[in-house]
DNA sequence: GGAGATTAGGTTATAATGTTGCAATTCTAC
DNA sequence: GTAGAATTGCAACATTATAACCTAATCTCC
């Protein structure tokens, strides 16, 4: 299971890792984390709830980057490709990954009274799928599940 | 596991008795299968491709129904709150399910292909959520799982 | 069967999300 | 330096979904 979001911690450290990972990365696989991309990384995870496109875009006009829907989905086009962001689908949405490098499905947990969202351990979904490849025939080649409910928080604030 | 797509069967027999399953949980529930419900039921079941809400649209026009995007989306809001249908998120479309009536997370496998769609047992994404209530904490009230690849048929077109 | 409440549908407009196409620029490799 | 590739700027457009407001049909209870 990756980190916890619930539990109280330093997210500047969250921030921080997440773009020398993306550094990282991007080194490896000799892409390039222009200013653009590396800030819509880290607007994305400037906290952990994911975020809209169009969200981002006064954002980054704030800041004196060009801000038209196609600098932004470009970029997060970009992040998806490398695997440092998922999309969440059910929002229309996207949030930093917090293990990148290591192929693995979308899986997480979204409270809906906060929005705070957990990655969790994908295990099982690759159970699925290899059952489904098995008794179908099918090919498996992207998986993606996404859980609703109230995180901890917002089950003691009633 | 519901039903196998991939296998050779009488479509028509899916549709009625989608229908007639839509009937009878209606009838339990109180609630009313007006036309334009019924008709987006069947549209929806034309085929095992999920379908959008503006394809929908034209065909109900063709049949004299208003067309306008607040009757489908309306129709489709009463029909996946019985559980008549499912959306799929990663593509904004929807698709009957195949076992209504017994509560149960929506989950998938499409192929990227042809488009077809087979709902699958979901037993193991329930695993999933337990264990995430179990180890987080958190509250689980909704539940999706979509994967994509090739179908048999599509994997054997090469 | 009629008054009042509830539910469903019609209509128009608009919001939210995502894409295409092309020109201009910047980077990379030779 | 220069050709080719990748990236960005920009304008228009396409798709998906909802808001607001009103009318019509249906139900409930007497
Ligand atoms: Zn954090
Ligand atoms: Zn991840
Ligand atoms: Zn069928
Ligand atoms: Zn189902």
């Amino acid at each position: 299971m990756a980190q916890n979001v619930y539990k109280a911690h330093d997210h500047h450290a969250c921030i921080d890792s997440a773009v020398s990972r993306a550094r990282t990365l991007c080194e490896e696989q000799g892409a390039r984390l222009t200013p653009v991309r590396q800030r819509v990384l880290e607007l994305v995870w400037a906290n952990h709830k994911p975020v809209g496109a169009y969200d981002l875009l006064p954002k980054l006009a704030e800041e004196g980057f060009n801000s038209a829907p196609p600098t932004v989905y470009r970029a997060l086009d970009f992040l998806l490709d490398l695997g440092l962001v998922h999309r969440i689908s059910s929002l229309n949405a996207f949030i930093g990954c917090t293990h990148p490098g290591e192929a693995h499905p979308s899986c997480f947990f979204v409270c809906r009274e906060c929005g705070e969202a957990q990655e969790l351990d994908a295990e099982q979904v690759n159970k699925i799928a290899r059952q489904a490849e098995q008794m179908l025939g099918v090919k498996v080649e992207q998986q993606m599940t996404e859980l609703m409910g109230l995180c901890p928080r917002c089950q003691d604030a009633v």
